[in-house]
DNA sequence: GACCCCCATTAACCTATGTTATAGATGGTT
DNA sequence: AACCATCTATAACATAGGTTAATGGGGGTC
């Protein structure tokens, strides 16, 4: 347990976690040791099949996925993506199977560890319990903000709205240049994630390139003017705040419920 | 601390829990506790609105609400709706501000307590932070279900299958008597619900009677064939799943982490 | 009992988006 | 270099669902 190896978390999710909230030793070892089982995958395999019971609990490391959700007759939704550091079926272990699947995108590199630890970790380590579960309503947040773009926003505002968003989380895990980003995504996915054709997502692409506000060189994406976007996109800026970092989580952690324990 | 006033635990909250996994005496009397403070409100009033701070956690006790999220121009999504027995910003509270508003359609009686509160309950009973984390999740896979409603069902499809998912969790709590129950909703909450316009759920929900799927009587709804309207409404077994019991969450709790943690 | 407001209902018309079809890129494989 | 599978790109056409507008019912309240 060297103290310089622990400071500097070499997992992705101790890395994000760290970002909003320090951590100790302990915790951090603990975070490492969880992720030391890693895994590769070719593009477009399968991390969990819908039906399927589930198996670990997976932490992506580098590539995307796709969370997705499919209909009897095939018709299919894209749930979320999985972004480097997110976390795969965290809580949803606890259900006996999965009501979607988890395909990657690009080839990935995958940590696995068993749901017990989490039950452990919840019982070992209160602090990254309620980090892991604000990580989760995070997730919660985005769906149900995409929810309100599937349901209410138009699919030019919806476009924008999604691409602004992949910015704004990939520039947290530092994998944007200036405005530049790989999006590893068929326009089908793109389809399947804002609840459009393929050839409306085409016209709608085409649209926001000839205003000038994206430009698209193969997987290549460029957002020209991030605002400009993010007002076609009716992008909230609550909704922002949701997807930085908590002021309150460590402080919460730290002086309130000590504070309680010791009255008990 | 009273056995028997222990065992049966009078807020909805612990019964629900109780419902998939059997509580210690001072489980109960924490959950208790925590309901303690109840206020009342009448229909059509705010518990929480957009943007405003989150101010503590609350239990709906008795009647229903909407969380819902707004664009600048007013289109409205209702996320979720909030029937007895389920939690408000649980995890939210963690967030500076909230991205979604809670608007009651009935006469409701809430229990609220500090958020400071389930900091205490993540330090003092992993089992009980655990349950709430898995509640959290079952919220997380409907919204998700939604979301594939709403992006790929049809709007029969979509209104079908949201009558199939009230009746499931209404049932939960015992609020359905032979396929029927009280839907305190105007069809411009339900169009919000489901990404449609007032006009197309009025004639959605005609073929639906038209068809002799259910019955509307005021706010009264019959289902006659539960079977049926799921099958129009793509209703998905898997999901259905989801919003039973876990079976294996008190096994992991008790048994799997008490032995990692004996070998510490 | 007259007035209102909110809500459900329907009809007539309109449009954003879906569907079908075709052609051209792109890139990997033999 | 020819082949194949995917993917993008467009055009032409079809439709599910949106919009506007008008009507009527039910339940408060003065």
């Amino acid at each position: 347990m060297t103290r310089a190896q622990a400071n500097i978390p070499s997992s992705p999710l101790g890395r994000k976690i760290t970002s909003y909230m320090s951590l100790t030793d302990e915790e951090k070892n603990f975070l490492n040791d969880l992720e030391r089982n890693v895994t590769r995958h070719g593009s477009r395999s399968d991390l969990l099949q819908q039906g399927e019971r589930y198996g670990c609990v997976r932490v992506m490391r580098k590539g995307w996925a796709i969370r997705h959700k499919a209909l009897p007759d095939g018709r299919r939704q894209v749930v979320n993506f999985v972004l480097p550091g997110d976390i795969i079926g965290f809580y949803c272990n606890l259900f006996e199977t999965a009501d979607h699947g988890v395909t990657t995108l690009t080839p990935a590199e995958v940590a696995n560890f068993q749901p017990e630890r989490i039950i452990e970790l919840f019982k070992l380590f209160p602090r990254l319990a309620a980090a892991l579960a604000w990580s989760g309503a995070k997730e919660e947040a985005i769906i149900a903000e995409r929810l309100l773009s599937v349901g209410r926003r138009t699919a030019l505002e919806r476009t924008a709205h999604l691409i602004v968003e992949l910015l704004r989380r990939l520039s947290i895990v530092g994998l944007v240049e200036e405005g530049r980003f790989t999006l590893p995504v068929t326009q089908e996915i793109l389809a399947d994630a804002l609840g459009l054709s393929i050839v409306h997502i085409n016209r709608t692409l085409r649209r926001l390139r000839d205003i000038g506000l994206i430009d698209l060189a193969g997987q290549q994406i460029t957002v020209h003017d991030v605002k400009q976007l993010a007002s076609v996109g009716q992008f909230d800026e609550l909704y922002l705040h949701l997807i930085q970092a908590p002021k309150q989580l460590e402080h919460a952690l730290d002086t309130k419920s000590d504070r309680k324990r010791a009255g008990d």
